[in-house]
DNA sequence: AGCACGCCGACT
DNA sequence: GTCGGCGTGCTC
């Protein structure tokens, strides 16, 4: 008799184990590990779905008490086992239900087959891609190692329009010819297409996309084709690591910096992370590329863990952009109370007298109405923690939103005694109507939250611009990726320390990574561009080195202030959020659950509770504990420790948990 | 999570 | 006397 052990789709950590089930011979042929079923579960027998995790031919309990499979719902191939091995590692390393892993992992449920649609990707032969020899190094040096059979994991750091998708390709192209096939991720945005169009035209129908809009049929059609050898490439959003392909030969990460590689959802993965073990899995190497690489991925290369390569001259030609500077707080000084610099406006005029284009830019991300005096740029931040602080108007107070500390909003600067602390308040609407008054008759498109409702219309506004329909695009971060526009000679970054005052131990990383590429945008034609940093605090390190393009130096400051706040990659993070309706009791279940975690063991840094960034979300109180430890396996000790004791207290208000987490709450 | 079993109050 | 409250405990 052949037995199989399920774990049944109930999300609960009672019965988050496998359940050993007898297979009825004529199902046997049908069910291999990952494969989807119909169990009877429980005393009423009721039938539930569930997914088998392996075959056995002994289980260690009474045979009379096993039941049979009722059924097969998806069977599977042998490629899935893989991918319940990764459900492990996510279970264990974000410490979520093996259910709630698997579910991320296995495809989708499966649907009609529509009629295939032959797809029209004709390859007119195509010239064949001449690395220059920065790129060729890079090339050699990692498939050398591919070659000898030890491939590792490389980031390569390579500026704004180095080149890397050429040698992605290539590398691509090398490994498919060994017959083994290649996952590529790009951050969840629209405008990557061109990345896509680039491989189809080296893979053809060999490649395909995957797209977070894509049905769930379509879904499973494409890992069916994966599965029988159909695909050799796969580019997508970070689920496309779950493709079933029988041998990964190389994966890529591009973008690796950016937070869209992280999960919002539980099991709240980290896509780099999992690419790691799959890599490890499938014995394939992975690339990171990045203008900015994450603080984590740099730190292990140059601990030794990933080889670091440097591109560091544009392939594609156009110089780098000349950066000014500006200090907002001489302006102001100087009577200039507008939220131009003169030297913004003096290069607004001289552009549209070339009729040149500009893009003016509001990283208004991770904004949490911090306090910072106009005269001297001073923050107002909470003097245990380091992050700013933010004001809460209608009471007059100034909070800290990791451990809750609160302060009177003083009136005048305690640093300079000036009467223009303020809280900063600017929006792309305003920006907008101030360019209209500057310069009347002026053409500009509007690209944020509010003008990106709809589907296409973020397609539609960056093709209006580039057809030059206007002379200025502002927008929010989100016109700092992708798309070249060779008709850009200016970059204005209207406030850069609005994205540096968030209440986050990422807020200088981020800051960073969005100056360095909105300067990026400038000057990708044959004329050279210029950028403007606006900043109230121009000698802030994230400012000072993203205007000199200097990712080395930001490391260094950005690593020494992670040391000393005790942020990862040098201690691992967990953000605990309790969320409840009523507010004292929220608060008190705070304090108990960390009573609790530092009965656990001393080794554990307990930070707060603190009111949330968003204090009050539908009626629900929010607060935050921040708990830290060298060791993530301590963390998740205290994380399941508290989930089962809350389970015993049946208490109604949320507990959730984020390892490592990418924003502030 | 669901569902059954179990031991105490107010009802035809 | 019994119908039903939901506390407790188990599910291959």
């Amino acid at each position: 008799m052949r037995y199989a052990n399920i774990i049944v789709n109930i999300s609960h950590e009672n019965v988050d184990r496998p359940f050993s089930y007898k297979v009825p011979p004529e199902l046997q042929e049908n069910c291999k590990p990952g494969t989807k079923v119909k169990v009877p579960f429980g005393q009423g027998s009721r039938l539930i779905e569930g997914y088998i995790l392996e075959l056995t031919d002994h289980v260690d309990y009474p045979d009379e008490k096993l039941k049979f499979i009722d059924s097969v719902l998806i069977s599977q191939d042998d490629s899935e086992s893989r991918l319940i091995e990764l459900a492990w590692f996510i279970k264990e390393q974000y410490g979520s239900t093996m259910i709630a892993a698997l579910k991320t992992v296995l495809p989708v449920k499966k649907t009609y087959r529509r009629k295939k649609k032959q797809d029209s990707a004709e390859l007119p032969p195509v010239e064949d891609i001449v690395l220059n020899d920065e790129q060729q190094a890079v090339y050699d040096d990692f498939m050398a190692d591919y070659d000898a059979g030890k491939p590792g994991i490389c980031l390569i750091h390579g500026i704004t329009g180095s080149g890397k998708t050429e040698v992605y390709i290539e590398m691509v192209r090398h490994v498919v010819e060994t017959g083994r096939q290649a996952v590529v991720l790009i951050p969840e945005i629209s405008l990557t297409y061109q990345t896509v169009g680039r491989f189809r035209k080296y893979f053809g129908d060999r490649v395909a996309f995957m797209n977070s809009t894509l049905a769930a049929g379509a879904r499973y059609e494409l890992c069916e084709k994966a599965r029988n050898g159909e695909l050799d490439v796969i580019i997508g959003p970070r689920s496309a690591l779950f493709t079933p392909f029988p041998h990964i030969g190389i994966i890529i990460i591009d973008e690796e910096h950016e937070s869209t590689y992280k999960s919002e959802n539980v099991p709240k993965y980290h896509a780099r992370e999992l690419a790691i073990k799959l890599a490890e899995m499938h014995g394939a190497g992975l690339v990171l590329g990045s203008a900015t690489p994450s603080v984590e991925s740099y730190y292990h290369a140059l601990k030794g863990d990933y080889k670091l390569y440097k591109l560091k001259n544009r392939a594609v030609g156009g110089s780098l952009p000349i950066v000014h500077t500006v200090d907002l707080r001489k302006e102001l000084r100087e009577g200039n109370r507008s939220i131009f610099s003169r030297k913004l406006t003096e290069l607004l005029k001289d552009r549209l007298n070339k009729g040149e284009q500009a893009m003016l830019f509001l990283n208004r991300r991770g904004y949490a109405g911090f306090v910072s005096c106009r005269a001297c740029g001073h923050v107002m931040k909470c003097p245990h923690c380091d992050v700013s602080l933010s004001e809460h108007r209608n009471v007059g107070k100034l909070v800290c939103h990791y451990c809750g500390y609160e302060t009177e909003r003083p009136h005048l600067c305690p640093e300079c005694g000036s009467k223009y602390l303020l809280g900063f308040r600017a929006g792309t609407e305003q920006i907008e109507q101030e360019l209209h008054k500057l310069f009347p008759g002026i053409r500009t498109l509007r690209m944020d939250a509010d003008t990106t409702g709809t589907k296409d219309s973020y397609e539609k506004i960056l093709s209006a611009f580039s057809k030059g329909e206007a002379d200025v695009l502002v927008g929010t971060q989100m016109i700092v990726k992708g798309h070249d526009y060779s008709k850009v000679t200016l970059v204005g970054v209207v406030a850069a320390d609005l994205s540096l005052a968030s209440n986050d131990y990422r807020a200088g990383e981020r800051t960073f990574q969005l100056i360095t590429q909105a300067a990026g945008r400038a000057g990708r034609g044959s004329i050279p561009g210029e950028v403007v940093i606006q900043s109230y605090q121009p000698d802030h390190y994230s400012i000072v080195h993203a205007s000199k393009q200097d990712y080395e130096s930001f490391y260094d400051e950005e690593m020494a202030y992670r040391e000393i706040g005790g942020y990862p990659p040098l201690k691992n993070v967990m953000a605990v959020l309790i969320s409840g309706k009523n507010k004292q009791n929220s608060l008190l279940l705070a304090q108990s659950i960390k009573s609790r975690a530092e009965a656990l063991g001393e080794s554990t840094l307990i930070i707060g509770p603190g009111k949330a960034g968003i204090g009050k979300i539908n009626d629900n109180y929010r607060f935050m504990l921040y708990m830290k430890n060298d060791d993530i396996s301590e963390l998740i000790k205290i994380k399941d420790d508290i989930e089962n004791w809350l389970d015993e207290r049946k208490t109604d208000i949320g507990v959730f948990f984020d390892f490592n987490p990418m924003s502030a709450y």
